[in-house]
DNA sequence: CTTATGACCTGATAGC
DNA sequence: TGCTATCAGGTCATAA
């Protein structure tokens, strides 16, 4: 999503339309974060055109785990960056000019050649934050995200899951460990490496964790190529659906046959999300 | 400090 | 046809 949002790189943004408030988090909103949960969430702060980037000239994307920037630079040389979160639904599309506008569309982008990026989010677990400075964007998530997983090492993988003493699945989908991993990625890396979700992180012996590190790698990099997987909402930047969901060896296959030896896949929960697993081919 | 749990939302689908 | 229950790709505050 992040390089088909490189086709708007060069343009100008002449008009910024929030429909949804909620979605947004602005500098000085509490936590710099997704607390818009729960029932005595503080007022947020006014927000101006202009800390979403209305004004400035799209100059760069960015791109860390599951989170995702665009870069904007003002007539003034300042840059800011806008972070977009996709949640389960959330997506980013350019719509060409007169485009209809899709259902959803939180956070509207009008761009100085006619085309607007919309953020769309039907079920509201993603977000928009606006950043003061692109600096400041990079410290957070410096403080808040691990390693990206599509480069990250075996040894740096090692060292983090080293104190963990959770289920490794637990680790992989915590993103201040490795960042970019979510449910369907955690337990096909978990296959190709041979590991059991369950298997407690810390217990793994350096040459699986760098097994792991190399499966989590080699997926990501054949999704990216596929277009991501689509299971019904995902789309990317020009509403093409990705095709890595027929790829996947394991998520959504429970009681279907392993690939690998033909044994029943099991289904369960681990870390509190549903998982599946080649009992044979992996090991604790 | 680390880990587990419930909550946040909407829409698709299955079962009655 | 229409109702209800269940489930989903993520992350947070809070509890333990």
């Amino acid at each position: 999503m992040r390089r088909g949002l490189g086709a708007v790189l060069g343009a100008r943004v002449v008009g910024v339309r929030v429909r949804r408030r909620d979605v947004l988090v602005v500098p000085g909103d509490p936590m710099g974060g997704w607390s818009r949960q729960g029932a005595e969430r503080p007022r947020p702060r006014r927000y101006t055109g202009s800390m979403l980037l209305d004004g400035h000239e799209l100059v760069e994307t960015a791109r860390r785990g599951k989170r995702m920037a665009l870069i904007g630079r003002s007539a003034d040389g300042e840059r800011r960056a806008i972070e977009i979160g996709l949640g389960m639904t959330g997506w980013v599309r350019i719509l060409p000019a007169r485009a209809h506008t899709p259902d959803h569309a939180h956070v509207i982008w009008k761009l100085g050649d006619g085309r607007r990026i919309a953020f769309v989010d039907a079920r509201r677990f993603g977000g928009v934050w606006a950043w003061d400075t692109e600096d400041d964007l990079r410290a957070h998530w410096e403080a808040t995200l691990g390693p990206d997983a599509l480069t990250v090492t075996g040894p740096t993988l090692r060292v983090r899951l080293a104190r963990a003493s959770r289920p490794v699945k637990a680790a992989l989908l915590d993103q201040r460990v490795v960042a970019g991993v979510g449910n369907i990625y955690a337990d096909e890396a978990c296959f190709r490496a041979g590991i059991l979700p369950q298997a407690i992180a810390s217990e793994l012996l350096s040459d699986r964790v760098a097994r792991l590190a190399g499966s989590l790698r080699a997926i990501l990099r054949d999704s990216i190529r596929e277009g991501g997987s689509t299971l019904r909402d995902f789309r990317d930047a020009e509403g093409a659906p990705g095709g890595y969901q027929h790829g996947h060896l394991v998520y959504g296959r429970g009681g279907e046959p392993c690939s690998a030896c033909g044994r029943a896949l099991e289904q369960g929960t681990v870390a509190q999300r549903t998982s599946v697993w080649c009992a044979s081919c992996q090991t604790g």
